[in-house]
DNA sequence: TATTGTTATACTCTATAACTATA
DNA sequence: TATAGTTATAGAGTATAACAATA
C-alpha cells in the first residue's frame, strides 16, 4: 500500500551504485567541493590553494628548503619553483641560500608575507566552517583525525 | 633538561604549520594517495577511475541518461561523451535513445560490461583495503559516513 | 525558445627530462 | 658521482563556447 511516486525527486537511485559508497569516489567528490569553496574564498587575495599551502609552511617557523616543501606537499621540485617564484614576485617571501649547503635555498617570509598568510588563513578557516556546516564539532574533529591518518 | 636531538628525523616540524591541520589540505592529500592507489589497481584492466565510476553507475540498474551521469559525477556533458565513447568502443556499454525523449540517450551495460565492472569493483575494494590499513573497521565506517555528508 | 548530446578549442595542472651549481 | 634548484616541453585533465537534433 505504499504510494507510488515514481516521478518525484526523492533520493537519487544512482546512490545505490557500488562506486557511490567507495572511498576513492567519496574523497574525490569531497575534495572537489572543499577545493572549490576555499579557492573561491582565497580569490579575493589573488591566492590559489597551493600558494597558500606553500606560504603557510614558510610562515610556520620551520625554515624549510624548497626540497622540503616539495616532499611535504608531495609536489615535484619544478612545481615548487613556480609557486615560490610567484610568492617572491609579490614580495611575500625571500629565497636565502642555506649556509650549510649552498645548493639549497631556504625560503623565509617577509613581514607582508606574514600578513598575507594571516588573512588567507582566516579566509580558509571560514570557508571550512561553511563546507562542514552539516557536521557537528565532534564529527569535524573525527574527520580531521581520520584524514590525517589516511593522508600521512 | 629535555635532550636536544636537532638532527634526528623525528616528527616533521612542518606538521605544525596552520595548513597542515586544515581540511582542504588534508582531503587533497588523502585524495592523492587514494587516487594513485586505485588508479594503479585498475591499470591492469586498462580502466581509469573515471571510467570505472561511469561504468558502475551504468551497471547500477538505474538506466541513467548521459545528463544524469554528468550531474551525479559533477562533470561537464562533454566529458561524459568522451567517457561513454571509450566504454562503448570496448564493448562494455551501449547507447540507446530514450523513447520518452529522443534527445536523451540512456546508457546500458553489455554482458561483458557487467563482467568488467565486477572485476574492477573487486580491484578497487582491495585497493581500499590497502589504503585504509591503518584504520580500524569502525574508523572506516566513520570515514565513509563523514565523507558522504561532505560530498553530497 | 530551451535542452541533450556533440565537437572544437583553449587553459590549467602535472610529469619528465635536461641543464647549472654546488657537494 | 650525486643532489638542489631551474628551465623547457609534452601530456593529461578541465572548462568554455558553438552547433545539430529534438522538445
Amino acid at each position: 500500500m505504499t504510494p507510488q511516486t515514481p516521478e518525484l525527486p526523492g533520493p537519487d537511485p544512482l546512490l545505490d551504485a557500488e562506486v557511490a559508497s567507495q572511498i576513492p569516489f567519496l574523497v574525490a567528490r569531497a575534495r572537489r567541493r572543499v577545493h572549490s569553496h576555499s579557492t573561491a574564498a582565497l580569490a579575493g587575495l589573488d591566492l590559489k590553494l597551493r600558494h597558500f599551502a606553500v606560504l603557510s609552511l614558510i610562515c610556520s617557523g620551520a625554515q624549510p628548503t624548497q626540497r622540503e616543501l616539495g616532499e611535504f606537499l608531495d609536489l615535484d621540485p619544478s612545481q615548487i619553483v613556480a609557486l615560490v617564484d610567484s610568492l617572491e614576485e609579490r614580495g611575500a617571501v625571500r629565497r636565502e641560500t642555506d649556509p650549510r649547503d649552498r645548493r639549497s635555498k631556504i625560503v623565509v617570509p617577509t613581514e607582508s608575507g606574514h600578513d598575507l598568510h594571516e588573512q588567507a588563513a582566516a579566509l580558509t578557516r571560514a570557508s571550512e566552517e561553511t563546507v562542514l556546516q552539516t557536521l557537528s564539532p565532534r564529527e569535524r574533529r573525527q574527520l580531521r583525525a581520520l584524514l590525517q591518518k589516511v593522508a600521512f
